[in-house]
Parts: C-alpha cells; sequence; structure tokens
DNA sequence: TCGTTTTGACCGGAG
DNA sequence: TCTCCGGTCAAAACG
C-alpha cells in the first residue's frame, strides 16, 4: 500500500550531473544560507549523506513546548500552546536567520524545496556571530533571489523558518557520521504530521511571524509520506527510551540504497525528529505528486542542482530544530566532503566506518553532542541549528560556488582552525 | 497479488 | 559477563 511511505516513485532518475569533486571542510555560518544549495537536498538527499536529525517543531505547541523543555520550564509538552501566530519568543536566543516557508509546503517539501539560497550578502561576524537579521524566504520556486521578500506565492503564507547553524567538530561524531544537519521544526498542534511551517530557531524577531491564516489554509499534508520526494518503506518502529515519542525506521525503496531514515512523531502525528543516515544512490524519484507547477519546478531545480550521486553514503546527518541556538555562531554549517561531493575519498577510502548499508552499526551515532542540553527527563535536549560537517582537511570547498575566505580563528576546543 | 505497515523477537554495541 | 537499549528482521496483517 502506498499510502504510507511515500511519494510515488515514477521515474528512475537518471542523469547524474557532475557533483563537483571537493571534499573539504568547510564550515560557514549564514552564509550557507546564500548558497543556492536546496535545503531539502541536506535533508533528504544523497548529496549530504550523513545523519541528519531533523527536529521538527512546528510552530506552535510544540515549538513552545519543545522551549520549555530547554528552559526547564517544567511544562508538559503539548499543554502549552502558543498561537502560531504569534512570533515565538524564545528564551533568550540570539536571533539568527530565518526562512521564511510557504504555508503549503510540508516538511518533506520544505526538505525538497529549495531554501537555503538566498540573499546573499548576508555575511554574519565570523568571530562575534552576530548575525544581521537575515530573512529568508521559503519559496516553493527555486529562485534566487528573495531577499527579505516574504513570499512572493499568493499560494503559501507566509511562515518563518529560522535556521540555525552551527559547526560542531567532534571527531567521534564526525566519523560515524560525517556531516551532521540540525534542524528543528516545530509543528503546529492544528495540523496533522503534515508540517507546514518549520521553523527552527524560534526567536521571534526578524518580524517574521508565519501567518496563522494563511497557514492554515495553504497547509499541505505530508501525511504519511514524508514527503522528501523519496519512497520510504518503515521497516521498524520503536519506543525510544527517553523520548515520548515512537521512532519509526524507514528505508529507501529505491533498490540498493542505503538511505535510511527515522522519524519520531508526536502523539497527534506531528513530527518530532527526523534523521537521516546514509545517502541515496539515485536521484530523487520525479514525484508526481507534487502537482502544483511550482512544486514541481523546484523539484526540478532541485535535481538539477544535486547531482545524482553514485556514491554510497555512509554519511549521515542530522538535522534539526532549533529551539534555542548559541547565539555564538549561529549558523555555520559544515558540510562533509563527502557528501557534498559525491565522490569523498572518504567514502571510499572506507576508512571510516560507512556502513555501507551494511547491517549498520546499531546506533545511529550522533549527537553526543557537547552541544546538547541534557534534559531533566534524559533525553538530550539540542540546540537547534543546523550543522554540516565534514571531516576533511582541507579547506577548499568545491560545491560549485565561489567562496571568499573572510576569516580565520582558532575556536576554543577545535584544533581546527576556523 | 503485491507492496507496505505492524509488531514482537532478535542482534549486537555500549556501559 | 551481564544488562540495557537502539536498530533490524520478518511473519502476519493490511489495503
Ligand atoms: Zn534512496
Amino acid at each position: 500500500m502506498p499510502s504510507s511511505s511515500g511519494s510515488l516513485e515514477t521515474s528512475a532518475n537518471s542523469h547524474p550531473t557532475a557533483p563537483p569533486p571537493t571534499s573539504s571542510t568547510f564550515s560557514f555560518s549564514k552564509p550557507f544560507m546564500n548558497t543556492s544549495t536546496y535545503f531539502s537536498d541536506l535533508l533528504a538527499s544523497d548529496h549530504y549523506p550523513a545523519t541528519t536529525t531533523t527536529k521538527a517543531a512546528v510552530v506552535s505547541h510544540g515549538f513552545s513546548d519543545r522551549v520549555a523543555e530547554r528552559t526547564g520550564s517544567g511544562i508538559p509538552k503539548f499543554k502549552s500552546i502558543q498561537p502560531p501566530s504569534l512570533p515565538i519568543s524564545p528564551p533568550a536566543v540570539s536571533p539568527s536567520s530565518y526562512f521564511s516557508i510557504p504555508a503549503g509546503l510540508s516538511l518533506a517539501e520544505l526538505l525538497d524545496s529549495p531554501v537555503l539560497h538566498s540573499a546573499s550578502d548576508i555575511l554574519p561576524s565570523p568571530t562575534t556571530g552576530t548575525i544581521p537579521a537575515q530573512s529568508f524566504n521559503w519559496k516553493r520556486n527555486s529562485n534566487n533571489d528573495q531577499q527579505g521578500v516574504k513570499q512572493e506565492d499568493n499560494n503559501y503564507s507566509d511562515f518563518s523558518f529560522q535556521l540555525q547553524s552551527q559547526t560542531t567538530t567532534n571527531p567521534t561524531e564526525q566519523e560515524a557520521w560525517n556531516s551532521m544537519v540540525k534542524s528543528e521544526f516545530t509543528s503546529m498542534q492544528a495540523f496533522s504530521p503534515e508540517i507546514s511551517s518549520i521553523r527552527t530557531n524560534s526567536q521571534s524577531n526578524n518580524g517574521f511571524q508565519s501567518d496563522y491564516n494563511n497557514y492554515n489554509q495553504s497547509v499541505i499534508r505530508e501525511q504519511k509520506k514524508s514527503d522528501d520526494g523519496y519512497n520510504w518503506r518503515k521497516y521498524g518502529q520503536k519506543q525510544v527510551k527517553g523520548s515520548e515519542n515512537p521512532r519509526s525506521y524507514y528505508k529507501c525503496t529505491f533498490p540498493n540504497c542505503p538511505m535510511k531514515k527515522k522519524v519520531e512523531r508526536s502523539f497527534d502525528g506531528q513530527i518530532t525528529e527526523i534523521v537521516y543516515k546514509g545517502s541515496h544512490n539515485h536521484l530523487k524519484p520525479q514525484s508526481t505528486r507534487r502537482s502544483s507547477s511550482s512544486s514541481s519546478a523546484s523539484s526540478q531545480v532541485i535535481q538539477a542542482c544535486n547531482p545524482p550521486t553514485n556514491e554510497i553514503p555512509n554519511q549521515s546527518y542530522a538535522s534539526r530544530g532549533i529551539g534555542q541556538m548559541d547565539s555564538a555562531e549561529n549558523s555555520s554549517i559544515s558540510l562533509g566532503d563527502d557528501d557534498f561531493e559525491q565522490s569523498s575519498h572518504k567514502t571510499k577510502s572506507g576508512g571510516d566506518d560507512f556502513d555501507e548499508d551494511e547491517p549498520d552499526a546499531k546506533r545511529w551515532k550522533m549527537e553526543p553532542e557537547n552541544e546538547g542540553i541534557s534534559a531533566p527527563g534524559n533525553r538530550t535536549v539540542r540546540e537547534p541549528r543546523v550543522v554540516l560537517q565534514t571531516r576533511s582537511d582541507i579547506d577548499i570547498l568545491d560545491d560549485g560556488y565561489r567562496w571568499r575566505k573572510y576569516g580565520q580563528k582558532v575556536v576554543k576546543g577545535n584544533p581546527n582552525p576556523r
């Protein structure tokens, strides 16, 4: 039954575009946004093989809850609901960047859609970590430019997506998961599983608020399919200790594709966390589900942008929502070498553990992080942010974009200069 | 008939 | 070595 997992797979993706051969470690703060990288790709696609944890708390209550958790307010989840329309003001967190996401997007779509590109000129201060208020519009259409613009499409209500990323350099983590992306989404109660608005750092400011009404209207259901454009088959579900939400395990249904993901959903069906492991060894299936022209357009774009990777990913990246982030580095993302580019020595070298698929290591390791704040419960509360890490030492980024180095600094706790 | 979901059992890493 | 627990397997159920 096609019902749950996935989107229809209609085409066998073929054209491999040449992926930029890069393998280097690079971390960048906000700038990531500036690139025309698609967020979805980061999360779900092959290009960023790694483990990705995505916490989704869609705006309202979920989000607030998480905030509560983080803040230690002790408020039981789901109890406190914050009106979506209200700007969520997280506890003292430094403002981070926002993405404006069209209301109609489901989480998956978010993932799929082009997100990270945008106003190119915003550069956060590398040292201070302060980032000019940035807003990113989340558009279905992958068009470039859109700074500050809230949304063009009528179809989409505006809701902001904040994303803050931070690079972590934890060697350990890196081993298993070369790159990690974390982002957290809070989902709104009212909405079913689908996530219409994703907001990772809920800092309110920046003037972005999700428009509840529009929001509501344009909500697209993610339903069973985690709409990241790939087809998934659920192969297990388990109640994980420390989490009140059951975790579901999915595999990509594409033959021989090692990509896996695990999804936690709250009782009301909202996705609270998604972790991707590995990468797809195929292009994203042309989805039929996206009916809207715009959507299709976006998908196309995505494909174009993402070179099919043949590689086998070993990496997994985690992306999680952001509730709070470190103010210091707001958004820096480091990408693992492998993923970005398909060929990574890493995978080839085999040095690391990449489980190609094999009966993988049981635990998808990630997030021991330093970053996490431990919650009273047991679960580590992670700071919301998006982190892509790369292992390589190389500074060269060959992601197809041009980068200008504007600073270098030795960061405490990290042996490698940033 | 077939693909997916459900779900208890099993495996194996970690402590 | 034992226990805990996350991840996977696989049979049965489902659509
Ligand atoms: Zn796949």
